[in-house]
DNA sequence: CGCGTTTACGTCGTTCGTAACGATA
DNA sequence: TATCGTTACGAACGACGTAAACGCG
C-alpha cells in the first residue's frame, strides 16, 4: 500500500470508476493506474470493485470502507503538505470556496479583490451552491472553507466564524402599492402579494415560511431563484414582491425600490465554516481576516488548536456598517 | 513523501530520537532511516527535527505538527489493513488490552482463555497501568482497547461499553476487631484503622477519599499499590484494614477474610473502551462479545458506526452473578 | 469499429543493504 | 574508544510510459 495507490484509487471513484479519465486527472497513464489498483487489491486480498468484463462496475462494500479511509490519508497527507508550505511563505496556491450566489456576487468580491491583491498567484475558485450543498461539500473535503448564512443557530458543521448580520428587504417594482402605505410593510401587507424569493423558502424550515407559518398567514411564492439578479429581474417584471437580502440591494436601480422590513424577519448572520481538521494555508487566513475583520487571527487559530465554543466569538458588525473599501484594500 | 517516510519518521520520534533504536524496531537499516528522513526533511522544506553536530536533538514545533498528522495517516492505513485481514478471516494477529492489575488479574483471564481457545494465532498483550495511563495509551492509539473502572459516569474518551458493576469490600486479616460487631462496618468503623487500598486513593477525586471527606472522617492510607495480591499481603501482614475490589477477594485465603461493606461506598462500573476511529479486528470482537456477552454484537458494530449513546448501554451484571467459565468455554 | 481495460516490455528512478567514514562524549 | 549518524556504492526492485492485444457494446 502506498500513497500514489491510494490517490489513484480515489481518482478512479471520483471519476466514476473511469480509469481512463482518472488517470488524465492525475496526470498519469491509464495502465499505470489499472496495475495499480490491481496490486493494491492484491495485497489486500479482495476487490475494491465488482467487474463487468474488464470495465469497472460498482464499489464493493469493503471497498467503500477503504475509500472512505484513504480520504483521511490523503487529507491528512494535503495537511501536511499545507504545512510545510505556510513555512516556505509560498504564496502560491487555491483557494476554493464554497458559498451562495448572494455571497459571490455582492460579500465577497472586495475580500477576494484584496487577497488577490495580496497574493496575486493564488487561484480563487468560487464553488456555488445552496446551504446543504455547500457543507456537503466542506464535509468531503472538496472545498476549504464555506461561507453560508443562517437565520438563527451557526450551521453544525466544523468550526464556524460569524462574519456579518444582515436583514432581508422587500423589493417592489417603482410605484407598487406598497411603496404607498407609508410604513414598513407587515407580514400581512406582504401576503396579499405573491412573493419572489430564494429556492431555500421552498423548504418548510426556511425561516420566511416559519414567519409566515408562526403568523398563521398564507405564503405564496410566484418565483425562486438562487440567484439575487434572477430574483430583482423578475420583480421588475411585475411577478410579484421580492424578498431577498439587503446586500443585493442596487440603489441605483431604475425599476425596482427596496423597503426597509423593519425586524419582521429575523436577522440573519453570515458564517464562515472551516473543517477543524483542516490545515489552512497562510492566504485562507488572509481571507478570513480581510472578509471578518473584527475577529482576531489569533482567536482563529486557537479555535482550531482548542476549540472555541461558538458563543464565545464576537457580535458581528451588521452589514451596512461595512467598511467594504477596507477589505479589498 | 511516502508511507514508508512517514512510518520511520515516527519510530524515530518513539525510539527517543534515536534512529538507530528505530531502525531495529522498524526492521531496517540505521543509513536508510538516516536518507528518508533527510528526503523527507528536503521534500517538506524544513527540519522535523534540530541537530546538535549529528545527533537529533530535539522536535520542531513543525515536525510535532508534522508527526502528529503522520500518526493519523498510520492509523489509518493500519484500519484499511485491518479492514482487509478481517475480510480475509485471518486468525492470526495481536490484540493490546491496556488495563489495571485487579482486572488483568482477576476479570479477564478467563474471556482472555476463551478468546485464545477460538483465536489460538491471536497474541494477546496486557498493557498495565493507571487508569489516566491506559486512556493515554488508547488516546495516543498505542493498544486496541482499555479495560478501566470507574465509581461514576463512563470514562470521557473514546466509545465506552459497559462490562460488569461491583462493589468494594473490607479485608483484615482474621479475627480482627471489624470482624466482631457483627454488622457491616461503616465508614466511622473504617475511619478508626489505617487503609490499605489502591494508589488510585491517593488522588483526590478517589471515590474512597470523597466518601472520607463527605462524611467529615479522617482518611488514613498505611499503604497503596495497584496491585490488589500486595494489598492482600500486607493486610495479613497486619497494616491495616484492606478496601479493594470484590473481584479479589480470595474464599480460600487462610490469613484474611473480607467484609461485605453493602453500599458503603458507590458500586463500579468496568468498561471496555474503544477508539471510534479504529478498525477492530474480528477477534477483538470476539473477545468483546466473549467479556461482556450481555452487549449484542450488532449493537458494538452499530455504535462504532453511528454512535450510540451511552444511556442506551444495557445495564451490565453484577460481578458475583457472571459466569466465568461460560466466558472461557 | 470505437472505447476502455489488460498484458507485455524496456527504461529509469528509487530503495535498500553493506561498508567505510566522521563526529561526539 | 564506543556510540551514533552520514556518505558512498552496487544490486535489486518497482514504477512508469509506450505499444500491442483483448472484450464489449
Amino acid at each position: 500500500m502506498t500513497l500514489t495507490q491510494l490517490r489513484y484509487l480515489i481518482a478512479i471513484a471520483d471519476s466514476g470508476l473511469n480509469i481512463t479519465l482518472a488517470a488524465e486527472r492525475v496526470h498519469a497513464t491509464q495502465p499505470g493506474l489499472s496495475k495499480q489498483l490491481k496490486q493494491l487489491e492484491e495485497e489486500l486480498g479482495f476487490s475494491l470493485f465488482t467487474r463487468r468484463g474488464k470495465s469497472l462496475e460498482a464499489i464493493t462494500a469493503a471497498g467503500a470502507q477503504v475509500i472512505e479511509r484513504a480520504r483521511i490519508i490523503q487529507s491528512e497527507a494535503a495537511n501536511i503538505r499545507a504545512l510545510a508550505a505556510n513555512l516556505r511563505n509560498e504564496a502560491q496556491g487555491e483557494l476554493r470556496i464554497a458559498t451562495t450566489h448572494t455571497q459571490a456576487r455582492y460579500a465577497l468580491p472586495s475580500a477576494i479583490a484584496g487577497l488577490r491583491k495580496r497574493y496575486p498567484e493564488v487561484g480563487v475558485h468560487l464553488q456555488p451552491g445552496g446551504d446543504a450543498e455547500i457543507l456537503d461539500l466542506l464535509e468531503r473535503g472538496q472545498t476549504d472553507l464555506a461561507v453560508v448564512s443562517t437565520a438563527g443557530t451557526p450551521p453544525p458543521a466544523g468550526l464556524a466564524l460569524p462574519v456579518y448580520r444582515w436583514d432581508r428587504i422587500a423589493l417592489v417594482p417603482r410605484g407598487h402599492a406598497l411603496t404607498k402605505i407609508g410604513r414598513a410593510p407587515t407580514l400581512a401587507d406582504l401576503s396579499a402579494h405573491a412573493l419572489v424569493s430564494y429556492e431555500s423558502s421552498l423548504k418548510p424550515e426556511s425561516s420566511l415560511r416559519r414567519a409566515f407559518d408562526e403568523a398563521g398567514l398564507p405564503l405564496r411564492l410566484a418565483f425562486t431563484a438562487r440567484d439575487a439578479d434572477l430574483i430583482r429581474t423578475y420583480v421588475g417584471a411585475g411577478l410579484g414582491v421580492g424578498v431577498l437580502a439587503e446586500m443585493a440591494l442596487d440603489e441605483s436601480d431604475r425599476d425596482v425600490v427596496g423597503l426597509d422590513l423593519d425586524g419582521l424577519l429575523p436577522s440573519c448572520t453570515t458564517w464562515i465554516v472551516l473543517r477543524r481538521d483542516r490545515v489552512l494555508r497562510e492566504y485562507a487566513l488572509e481571507f478570513i481576516a480581510r472578509f471578518a475583520p473584527h475577529i482576531d487571527r489569533r482567536d482563529v487559530r486557537r479555535a482550531f488548536d482548542h476549540g472555541i465554543a461558538t458563543d464565545d466569538w464576537p457580535v458581528p458588525p451588521r452589514w451596512r456598517d461595512l467598511d467594504l473599501a477596507r477589505l479589498a484594500a
